[in-house]
DNA sequence: TCATAAGCGAGACGGTACGTCCCGTCTTTAT
DNA sequence: ATAAAGACGGGACGTACCGTCTCGCTTATGA
């Protein structure tokens, strides 16, 4: 009598969810996050509206799957490349780097991590310098924008960004400082957690509020004074 | 000729004005950003919906309006008490830092400033403490979140945001900064710009994107990292 | 790829529709035509606005399907009466005539006729008297005027009203003077259209034009001077 | 203390005035009535709307008396011209009939009368044709229309516009019947009144409701037929 | 094996709010 | 005092989407 709330999802069609990702992608990047409707999602997917009421609880949640879908897409073709040495390894941080806040599917990126050539301040400045370079990247930006946006407005959708989004991302700067720590490198008493905050924020805030420009000039400052503090005491 | 619709603002009726203001604040109050309608704020101010439109081109320009002059009026407000002395400094000083990201009309707190007692530490702690509160209270957080979100995907209203809320507020930072440098507690070579931002923005991180809990002991570990710096070398 | 809103008429709520008439009337009568809004009746039907404008062009459109459908069902009422005779046919023929301008659906009292006693002055004087009376009354002679009024300024309303409304009624004009013909009683060159726009058409312009009181009187003298002629001649 | 509500006619802008009936007619003429406004007329005649509230009382009464002061104009015009003889009586009947609906200022073209000749039947014939093709006329005819629409639905207005209009031009045809009458032309115990409506009316049918196509041999069937009468018996 | 029930495309539905257009009134400023 | 100008409270417009709700129509078991 009750009616079924919970969908089955064995019987789910992979093909409308597919449609539905890529229309939601298109239509955000050709007409912005907010002009973008479920109805005009279901129509360019070919697909009823109910399918998408069905199985998202909103347009944002929609995307937030989508963008992670594009990724873990993108990390599949990406495994199909060997991992490379120490150098290169440099170079793939950059490109693993491409998310701090468009963040990578764990199954993805995370796996490469921030690189540790031993020398701390240069690995940091060209992880940092490549997510100045993705921040300003207009194509990636904009979904990005909108998905953090609305993850500050809307609690559910916004523990779901952190946690598939964010974190993983964040959990790369952890490692790499504690290994930092371990190197004798970095204060034992420095919290990872802290000081992976003071180094992304900063980048963040100018990234959201557009309060001044976001250059490699700027993430190289942010490092440098990070790491070596304010104050004439030290 | 021309399309551009340009009122005559001596015409303006203040009466409304302030209608509009008390409507949309006591409107994002009850039921929160995202379910107040333009149509909601003129019914509930007694004005017809042009009267909004005429004079703002969206629901956020008229909250970030009323959230000014909210601010304009308590500063008026304050400004009939007489200044105190350093000790009564610091308490000003804290009351003042009540807008981090909820800003103070420049006319305003602006003028208090933050605190300067000769501790760098203990005056940043104090204020960012202060700031942490001021974030963590629901009623003053939920309209400058909506604010924040909307910003940040309106660049527009993002201007308007930063120049009258945010600056005037990062201002005080840049300037007690500066004393510090003066007075040899902080390095030369620092940027008080950056610094601030070391300070600031792993506030504003975790508050925007509830990653972490934003607690007074964050705010003091953010100050010490930052003053001290991450690095054994120093 | 074209804009052509077609709606499956096959899905239509026949619920909504029925509801929009009664609303539509309703509204009509007690507020007017001018003052009854597309919005009034959606709100009074319990109806989204949509629905009307999904099927109907205008408030004009509207109300005129709800006057065919009034009669339609007063019609089909009206079918579970047996026929009765000469005597009564003249007493139907007059409730027939109810409708000049207001009209009838040809299902309903168009199958009535105008009343055929073989004295076709007494035949034409019954009816124009009942349609002048029909006219006078204040209930229904103000929805008719309006839509008379709109189908005047609009041709495509004005097609539907005449083809609905009126040429079912005149057409009843034309047996009967075709019948007349017949009997030898109306001269074989005279053309039944122009003959019965000769009795109608001067009650319809003192009653939607107001010049002077529409009579029993008036009827009659139309109906004299029309089969007379006025000539000397003759 | 009272508002004034009668405005000093003597202080009138007769500037305003003409204005406002250029902007009007001009309006209607481009966009129709239903499109014009009265904060367009105003607009285009570069008058304050409170000056049309000043002195009218609704749209249609701007449009009727510009309607009026545009035959008056165009009569003062005309009286320049001499008076010509029978044959050009004829002419000047055909242009003087080009208002039956359309109306025509009592010092204007009533002054003018419809011809005599003696002829009443080849009188009427062209003075009907020219009504006709009057009523076909796009110029006129669309303001005209509107008129009479709002007339059947605002009584005040259709007071107005029987009395200023139709009415001056209604009286020349109970006149030349009158005329008619006397030389034995028409039987003595018709009434005027009822036969000019049995000539007009069929013609304002026509054009009004777009029944049939109003031709210049519908104009001469309906003379035929209201001249000789229906009947046989005669 | 086939009814039977799910997901699905489609889209009508009751609603809400949008942003626009005018209404008729009122106020300000200039002539 | 009248006029031009136009801001104002208000109401309706017609549109766009919302989220819910049937409709047939596959499709994919499980009785």
């Amino acid at each position: 009598m009750s009616p079924n709330r919970t969908p089955d999802s064995s019987r789910r069609s992979d093909r409308s969810r597919r449609a539905i990702y890529d229309a939601a992608l298109a239509l955000v990047g050709e007409t912005g996050y907010a002009r973008t409707t479920i109805e005009g999602i279901a129509a360019r997917a070919g697909v009823g509206k109910q399918t998408i009421y069905r199985w998202w609880p909103s347009k944002a949640a929609v995307l937030l799957e989508a963008f992670l879908d594009l990724q873990e897409r993108a990390s599949e073709q990406a495994a199909g490349r060997p991992a490379g040495g120490a150098g290169e390894a440099a170079e793939e941080g950059v490109a693993a780097e491409e998310g701090v806040a468009a963040g990578e599917g764990d199954a993805g990126a995370a796996a490469y991590g921030i690189p540790d050539t031993g020398d701390l301040t240069a690995d940091l400045k060209a992880v940092l310098r490549a997510t100045v370079d993705e921040l300003n990247d207009p194509v990636t930006a904009a979904p990005t924008r909108a998905l953090a946006a609305e993850s500050i407005v809307d609690p559910v959708l916004g523990a779901a960004f952190v946690e598939k989004l964010l974190e993983p991302q964040l959990g790369l700067y952890v490692a790499r400082l504690r290994a930092a720590q371990a190197a004798g490198q970095v204060r034992a008493d420095v919290d990872p957690r802290v000081a992976l905050e003071l180094l992304i924020a900063p980048l963040t805030h100018r990234w959201l509020l557009r309060t001044l420009p976001l250059t490699h000039a700027y993430a190289d400052a942010v490092v440098d004074h990070a790491l070596r503090g304010l104050s004439t005491e030290a």
